[in-house]
DNA sequence: CGCAGCCTTGACCGTTTTCAATGAGGGTGG
DNA sequence: CCACCCTCATTGAAAACGGTCAAGGCTGCG
């Protein structure tokens, strides 16, 4: 499965402490976490640090199974994984992916077992972190107040967001979605938005856009042909970012967008807005 | 449309003030909160109760708006309401309906700001809890304890089905597993699972299922015709339940079912099952 | 009663899926 | 070291599916 990354290198040792011997390796400090999932400034408020011990995932195996049994939470250290479920005929779904700086878990809490299998992509680490122990730190420091919350809060947006990429419009859009997106991930831990690599298959691609495997590589060569990538193999690299955002704005229906409800009842919430001028009509035209 | 309601506004203010007459109608205690949300257990152990004001929104309004600025959390009471998103050509993405036992609003809290419009399909109630004061009752009522973390959990999950529904399928098996989902939800909270009244229209779940309208309605003649079910405007019975669900498994591409991968790294993680050495074994193969 | 949306149905056409064949790259074992 | 096998990616051609356009029925409301 593929580890000619060389460019991982330098985001495994990104974030840690100093990576000097084996035995750091496959343990990420508290605060080490904090800096990747809540800022610098949460990172340098803890006063008593503490360990976590990270687990090494290779590439292809799981980190966690659909129907397992929830203790903990998992935090990304580097790598990619993918998040998927599979009917019983055996056809894989593909739901997300994550990469440095996702949690992975959240959806065990409430019942307490995980609802996807989570997949390693490459050879990746996670840290694992009892949940039990996860809520005691919340109370216990004050710089955690409130981690868990946010960390949902972007896993319920995460979750939004894929499933505004997926809906409603061409084959070509999803992709250029898609990968506006990965770009945008890219950017947000530190590396190129324009030139990256994809670490997961076509297949998997046409699974979580909801596409054949081979709609997605013609609509790959129809984005290099219009001009805005150039892609060879999973290596992409965007020539034209404004012109693929403009792109991806295509929606198909745009017949529908009259719809012009007289609307009923009126009573929105003036409050719910910080600034009068507000983009408020846009849910109600 | 816009707000004609200044005078209103006041409810979002949420905790506070005048809810002093209409009373009850508009009020919400603590425990009932928690009986829908948490469970009986959870709101029997409620020592000393608390009232939460609850908005009364008309059909057609907004609870939430896009943007707006996030300050408080929505237990819906009674009625429907739809997640949308509107792109700049005006568009309207459905993302998801929410109904009595659903929370509102998480999406708000990473950012500070709501990431959908929530819209009321029929007239309406949400108790409204500032999210300050809710997290403050977690660390003061022992049966709140972890309480937005499962609520958290549910919608990551919900997220997580949402977006397995509308992926990879045809038109009438999406359009089965999202009635077997309304159905599903509507058991939930104690409504018939065979015979419910849809409340979107056709052009929302459309939206919701990345489909034409046009198609949502041929393929609620065909599950007719299938004898599934019966239809009569937004009116619906199951009338073959066991037929429906083994429909619903349909996936078209059959073929990849094959893709019989061996999992190279098997050591995936017996860990999750296993005992409470749990973590221990973090150096997998 | 008549208007306005909503839902349904039909016909046509474009996109996507499916089936099939080919080539490139990597790993394994002779 | 090379032949072989396997997976992944790409491309072509035919067929099916869903989208679009258009018309008509149904329901609720003023």
């Amino acid at each position: 499965m593929v580890c000619r990354t060389a460019d991982r290198a330098d985001s495994t040792t990104g974030a840690g402490p100093s990576v000097e011997n084996a035995a750091l390796e496959h343990r990420c400090s508290l605060s080490s976490l904090l800096r990747s999932f809540a800022g610098e400034a949460a990172a340098a408020a803890v006063l008593e640090d503490r360990y976590f011990p990270v687990r090494p995932v290779p590439g292809g195996a799981a980190l966690v199974h659909e129907e397992g049994t929830f203790r903990h939470l998992f935090f990304v250290q580097s790598g990619t994984f993918k998040f998927a479920r599979c009917d019983e005929e055996g056809y894989e779904q593909v739901l997300g992916f994550a990469v440095r700086g996702d949690m992975i878990g959240m959806d065990g809490i409430a019942n307490g077992r995980y609802t996807t299998s989570v997949i390693a992509l490459e050879d990746s680490r996670a840290a694992v972190v009892a949940f039990s122990e996860l809520r005691g730190l919340e109370a216990d420091v004050p710089a955690m107040q409130g981690f868990l919350h946010r960390c949902a809060s972007r896993e319920v947006r995460r979750g939004l967001d894929a499933l505004q990429l997926v809906c409603a419009v061409g084959a070509d859009v999803r992709l250029a979605r898609f990968l506006l997106q990965m770009s945008e991930r890219n950017a947000l831990i530190g590396h190129s938005g324009r030139r990256f690599v994809l670490r997961m298959s076509r297949r998997d691609i046409a699974s979580y856009l909801g596409l054949a495997h081979e709609t997605v590589s013609r609509a790959f060569t129809a984005l290099a042909q219009g001009g805005y990538l150039t892609v060879s193999q999973r290596a992409i690299e965007i020539v034209d970012i404004e012109g693929l955002q403009s792109f991806q704005r295509l929606t198909r229906r745009t017949a529908e967008l009259d719809a012009p409800r007289p609307l009923p009842g009126m009573a929105t919430d003036a409050a719910d807005f910080a600034s009068p001028s507000a983009l408020g009509d846009c849910a109600v035209a």
